[in-house]
DNA sequence: CGCGACATGTAATGATATTACATTGCGAAG
DNA sequence: CTTCGCAATGTAATATCATTACATGTCGCG
């Protein structure tokens, strides 16, 4: 039913183990970079890949950075509204769901006849190690 | 304490009603463009109002569109965390707030350590009437 | 006046993303 | 087995979004 890893193509491949390998969240144009010596020439062969690994749940993009991350449990397929936590001091994120907070839009969705296709939760602060120092 | 309407400079005051005058998010380059009769010419007039203008709450920015759009609510300077319900169809943008979302990432980001600084939730989608058609 | 703080003007450049078009690889229909 | 069609890929050009660097203007205040 959903692609496996098995599906992946050459080029989707390289950036999923790119962005698996790096301790943070990486730039379309970071992931160029990283994969010239793979053969990569142009912003558009990431894009691709991107695209395709974005609707496999494999990758996530992050709205208010423009940049994207391995998603940190790609093997769990039911993950229903992702919100991320995005230290500004190291770069790390941090990845959960909250159920409740899933319930309440999908509340104020239904009430307000909206019809919610993609929801962006970002938080951006400092993580417990940077904000003590 | 706050910055009211009236310390606005010329160029925020031009920037800002753009915005209220828009049916929908804007982006910087549209502001510049309509602004030019009033003698805009570069980005950096724009960046720079919408600067002070995120700051003093009365414009939002929305991540997932890189656009910006006038606060909906600019007198009440108290809107903890501000979600948007952003329509694909017509662009319109719905602007609320829910207390048990506050609630349950404020939990989330205690339990983690996290110090939060910003919020982003934005929830792209189709409104009733566009989801409709 | 003359200084300091802040807003502004202008040019250049950097960073992110898409459009357009040519090519390749490969499985299925004939 | 070949030809068709589709998806992936390659390449160039361009569009869109944002910042850096530096010069100038404005205005309150000592």
């Amino acid at each position: 039913m959903n692609a496996t890893h098995q599906d992946l193509t050459r080029n989707q491949t390289l950036v999923l183990d790119t962005l698996a390998k790096a301790d943070g969240p990486l730039s379309a144009y970071t992931i160029l970079d990283r994969l010239r010596g793979d053969g990569f020439r142009a912003p558009l062969q990431v894009y691709r890949a991107l695209e395709k690994l974005l609707g496999f749940g494999l990758v996530h993009r992050l709205e208010s950075l423009n940049a994207f991350v391995a998603c940190a449990h790609p093997h769990c397929h039911a993950h229903g509204l992702i919100a991320f936590a995005i230290c500004e001091g190291c770069g790390q994120v941090d990845e959960f769901s909250d159920a409740v907070v899933r319930e309440r839009l999908g509340a104020w969705s239904a009430e307000n006849g909206f019809k919610a296709e993609k929801t962006t939760i970002e938080i951006r602060g400092h993580c417990a190690n940077c904000a003590a120092a």
